[in-house]
DNA sequence: GCGAAAGTTGACTAAAACGGTAGGGATTGT
DNA sequence: ACAATCCCTACCGTTTTAGTCAACTTTCGC
């Protein structure tokens, strides 16, 4: 019941590039750097997102990353579901004959849709708004 | 951000327990075999919920477990917190000055709230309703 | 074209968690 | 006394996590 490393970081990088102006690149080294990720790790991580075509790569000298996608179209469900295999509470353990199937069916339902509701340009929106308000405290 | 076999056996067993007479004990054994878990493994999730203070164990020939409470007051978020450490999502990687961290609080809280929410008197109604119409349909 | 910078890949590993077992001790009904 | 039952500690094999490494390929700047 805990979220991965994995899954963290993959949303920590998406964050981090989103916060970045669309036209330019972000290398990995930088990403790494920012926000604290051994690269190595984040590397195989970018790999994935790659894939699942949230990242597009540049590579050879000023390579770098950036989204392939409007940080609206990316949700943390689907950051999860691209590091993640799926994102399922249930094993296979409790038969579908059980009452408690269809409970568990549910809370991992209205998990999903939580996970699936805020995207990175939420993300992006709740830290504009938080420096804000940190600047007007100064 | 799978349910542990633990937290499902040990839900299983209490929903077991739930469905007899508050009067009569039920033995481990019999709780393994209807739920179909093993029973050492079973024995050690009885202790746990036995400290948390949700069955009662009465030892020796003859002996047995029952319901150290009413079923309504036994939440699927009890019963995971007594065979986990705590019901959280968040390892200790992201920082509380991060945005994601407060995103991940407000998930969690959401989830649990879900969990605290489903109690095993929950289950046994929801199991009659279900029995009930099936009959029905026969 | 060449070298350096950067990304890509697959294999590998140490450590923790998970799922379960085993042995033996304590307690009680008959 | 004895068998049935619960209780406690330790252990064990497998899988998952988290992370590392070395080697390779691509691309840019000159």
């Amino acid at each position: 019941m805990k979220i991965t490393a994995r899954a963290d970081y993959a949303i920590l990088a998406i964050f981090e590039l989103a916060l970045h102006p669309e036209t330019i690149r972000v290398q990995a080294r930088e990403l790494a750097k920012s926000q604290e990720i051994p690269l190595r790790f984040l590397e195989q991580i970018l790999i994935q997102l790659k894939k699942a075509g949230m990242v597009e790569s540049v590579r050879g000298a000023a390579g770098g990353y950036k989204l392939a996608c409007p940080a609206r179209e990316i949700s943390l469900a689907r950051i999860m579901e691209a590091v993640e295999g799926d994102v399922t509470l249930l094993d296979s353990r409790v038969k579908p004959s059980c009452v408690l199937y269809k409970v568990w069916q549910e809370i991992e339902q209205e998990f999903v849709d939580k996970l699936a509701s805020i995207t990175v340009e939420d993300l992006v929106r709740r830290k504009i708004r938080d420096d804000r308000v940190l600047v007007y405290h100064i």
